[in-house]
DNA sequence: ATAATTACTACGACAGATGAAGTAGTTTTT
DNA sequence: AAAAACTACTTCATCTGTCGTAGTAATTAT
């Protein structure tokens, strides 16, 4: 299980890879994020909304309500031009983070 | 200029891989980090020093002088068995969280 | 009826990074 | 000789993002 203190600074990007083919809602995005990292990554619930509200602020996510008659009523959020600008940028960022990083790699 | 939040989690890594191949100071660890990453990380001082104490605290390093009769008295710092431990699961962490993080990441 | 699952929201605490500023000595430039 | 730049740290207050705990509200399974 990876600590949220490395990951720090993705889990937007991959909120963000999560919209990429459409809209989605927190519960669901919440499992898609554990399914794709085959259980090595958890994204707490309420690192998941308080990221939300973030992605949101800046810009790179719209919500809104579909009208459904069963269940809570779900919040659904959407990928905006901006918000796919940014996760560029991070996709190219984290090319760079990596060779970096692992500078300081060594197997011993 | 890759920003710390990204690498956050990774700089007590740099600094003990820093430490690998014998005894440095701060100001000395700064500069080589730099030198590394070819000018892509640079790592703030007060991050660096807020680093040394935690990783001491942890038993990852220990400090000593040296006694030195010019310039302004360094503080040395030496990697501990402990510290060396600790390295080595970060680099394994490193693995995993790559391949995690790589799986979220698409070239458009 | 009750437990489990789905889908959030609110709140306070905390770790690590940061900016700003200061101390103190050495070397280089003007 | 004075000023600036470089070396080598230290202190302090603040910010951001994550996390623990807890609660609300509706639906589905036992």
């Amino acid at each position: 299980m990876i600590s949220s203190d490395v990951i720090r600074g993705y889990n937007d990007t991959m909120i963000l890879y999560m919209l990429l083919d459409g809209e989605s809602y927190g519960y669901e995005i919440s499992k898609n994020i554990r399914k794709l990292s085959e259980e090595k990554y958890i994204m707490k619930e309420t690192t998941l909304y308080s990221a939300f509200t973030r992605l949101e602020k800046n810009g790179y996510i719209d919500s809104f309500y579909l009208d459904e008659t069963f269940g809570k009523r779900r919040t659904y959020y959407r990928i905006t031009p901006q918000g796919l600008a940014y996760y560029r940028t991070k996709c190219e960022e984290w090319q760079v983070t990596q060779e970096v990083i692992n500078k300081f790699i060594k197997e011993l």
